[in-house]
DNA sequence: ACGCTTTTCCAAAGCGCTTTGAATCGGGGT
DNA sequence: ACCCCGATTCAAAGCGCTTTGGAAAAGCGT
């Protein structure tokens, strides 16, 4: 069933029955009803293929998957992709999502726009320096980053969080209940929401004259291995952290285990603070000890970034440009004093580490 | 830059540009390359909704995100996913996800389905009787259901795993294991793995002239607080059962937090064995107590079904129409033979239960 | 040189929709 | 009765691609 099918059926035009369908004014009421029930009765649907040919609009927006990073698919981009779905799914929204290996990621931007596919385009997994950005500044299609390049001031659209200050918080509250040998179980070296979180932990050390020492920092994927790794490594160094920032609460799970692993109590023995992204299926209230987190929704951000996205393709505009949202530092019971027999050996100031 | 540009830039008919890029034969070679060559230098796309209003064929295969159950992105969905885009990457083809409030799924598939956005369907999440297949069968688009109904035969394409046979191996190991008083933690109610698996545990148990009592079911989202909140319950009873069935990784995961919390050593005190689906993030084998699992990677079936879908709309045949893949029993440290003393209390026989 | 088959290329139709520019139909004003 | 106008409706031209049905060019034997 197609249009000109339908027009035939009711005898009338193909352009009044696309008219009627698509809400435009100079259509009879009256006529528009006896499309509308003609539609509900053949069921007819628009050809989206047709309509994008037509209107060079698609009707959906695309982003690129990472595959076959051997980490799998991160958890943390599943809750994003199930966030953007939240609002293409209210506003009628498909999602094109292409999947490309990491490293083949320009080209596959470049495929999804111009193979007329997608009206706008959404950036993960934003690289301290990333060439993607430059690729997506010259393509004609709207684009919003989750994220942001480190460096200098942003030129593009994009929603990130702030991770900088969440870490910086996190990093202050543990400084205040004494802890001065902090480590870091952090993301990926290149992406650069793990730069702006050591950043943060970083100041907020330098703030009291501590170095963040090289060796009690882990950057890797945030999989429950590699936090239980990296924590057993900082637990077996000689002189260990009194407390940890993990990435991710993933990260969290597997330090957890280490601990546990080695006999000591969380928020007592050592402190822990992890990013938490708010997974539904994985709460920071529910660790055996509840941890205290710097949360921020990565489901919601797909969220926004969607309908910004979706509004901008609309042509509604006022939209900020650049939107952070700052991470809420959640005090559980995983942060505590530090040990009363640790806080002697631990006067580790700058002058020392450098 | 569009075909007709391009072919005038060649000094070629339309007609020939295109067949030298889609490989037709009757196009002469040194054609061809001059024509690759200018694409490369144009960095000419072709239009992929022309392309799909041609020739009728998408470039994409399509399926239904649930969206706003409440429970978040099921991490399941995201790596079977990722296991699609494995597949659709390597044959250059899109993923054109609709997301769909759950209820609502008919209706959207439908939608993707007249759209003409996608070529083939992917159906997951099947209910023990869907009528979702039903609609999948009437529309004219191939498509494959990842799971099939309970009852009787199914009649249309499907992959799935050996549900019922997992969960009867992995039961009839626990009684093997003396066991004679067995929970499980099983999925959603009306999904058809959850009741598959139950029907494997039941007839393990069955053999042995053992029941498996309703109040040691629970069935609900797969999620680590559920699996948490039914392992406590369990535990709480008069008489726990000394070993527990999962059906997910992620609800063993809070079943052991349950179980550790509860003073209990696994494998010694009770006994587990989880369905693992494979995540490459959360490893049945770094639980602090290696879990026993069966195991199947539904990144692996995704994959597959990708595969399968995409042969089928080029026209190769000869495919199986149905697929199903025995998940494997692996034993590790989380099973053991049921604590002695728990032996004498355990005359638990049909009889009794009926 | 001639008919014949192959090879190579082309013009034009068509996919299902939107949209431009024009036609049609009643009324209201005069 | 005539003209003009707003309200409706329509025919036809594209959108950028594939594909059908030829046609021109080239190769071949004789």
């Amino acid at each position: 069933m197609n249009l000109k099918e339908l027009a035939r059926l009711l005898d009338l035009s193909q352009t009044t029955v696309s008219r009627a369908l698509n809400g435009y004014p100079e259509v009879n009421e009256a006529t528009r009803q006896r499309v509308l029930a003609a539609v509900k009765t053949t069921g007819y649907r628009p050809n989206r293929a047709a309509q994008r040919l037509a209107t060079g609009k698609a009707g959906s927006i695309g982003l690129v998957m990472p595959t076959g990073t051997g980490d799998g698919t991160d958890l943390h981009f599943a809750e994003f992709l199930s966030g953007l779905g939240e609002s293409a799914e209210i506003r009628d929204v498909q999602l094109v999502i292409d999947p490309s290996r990491v490293g083949n990621e320009v080209a596959a931007f470049q495929r999804l726009a111009a193979s007329g596919t997608v009206d706008a385009l959404s950036l993960s997994y934003v690289r301290s320096s990333d060439p993607r950005i430059e690729v997506l500044k010259s393509l004609k299609l709207p684009f919003l980053v989750h994220g942001r390049h480190v460096g200098s001031e942003p030129d593009y659209p994009f929603m990130d969080i702030d991770n900088k200050g969440a870490f910086r918080d996190a990093a202050r509250l543990l400084m205040q209940l004494g802890h001065r040998y902090i480590a870091l179980l952090n993301g990926p070296a290149e992406l650069s929401f793990a730069v702006c979180r050591r950043e943060g932990a970083f100041e907020a050390l330098a703030d009291h004259g501590v170095a963040l020492e090289e060796r009690l920092c882990q950057h890797s994927a945030m999989t429950e291995e590699n936090g239980y790794r990296g924590m057993m490594r900082f637990l077996d160094m000689q002189e260990p952290p009194t407390a940890v920032l993990c990435s991710s609460i993933v990260l969290a799970l597997g330090a957890t285990r280490a601990i546990h692993q080695s006999g000591l109590q969380i928020g007592r023995d050592i402190s822990i603070i992890a990013h938490d992204d708010v997974f539904p299926y994985l709460k920071p209230e529910n660790f055996s000890t509840p941890l205290t987190t710097t949360t921020s929704s990565i489901r919601a951000a797909g969220a926004r970034i969607a309908e910004r996205l979706i509004d901008e393709v609309a042509g509604r505009k006022g939209m900020p440009q650049q939107e952070i949202w700052k991470a809420d530092l959640i005090v559980r019971a995983s942060t505590g004093p530090v040990p009363a027999r640790r806080r002697r050996g631990t006067k580790r100031h700058i002058e020392a580490a450098e």
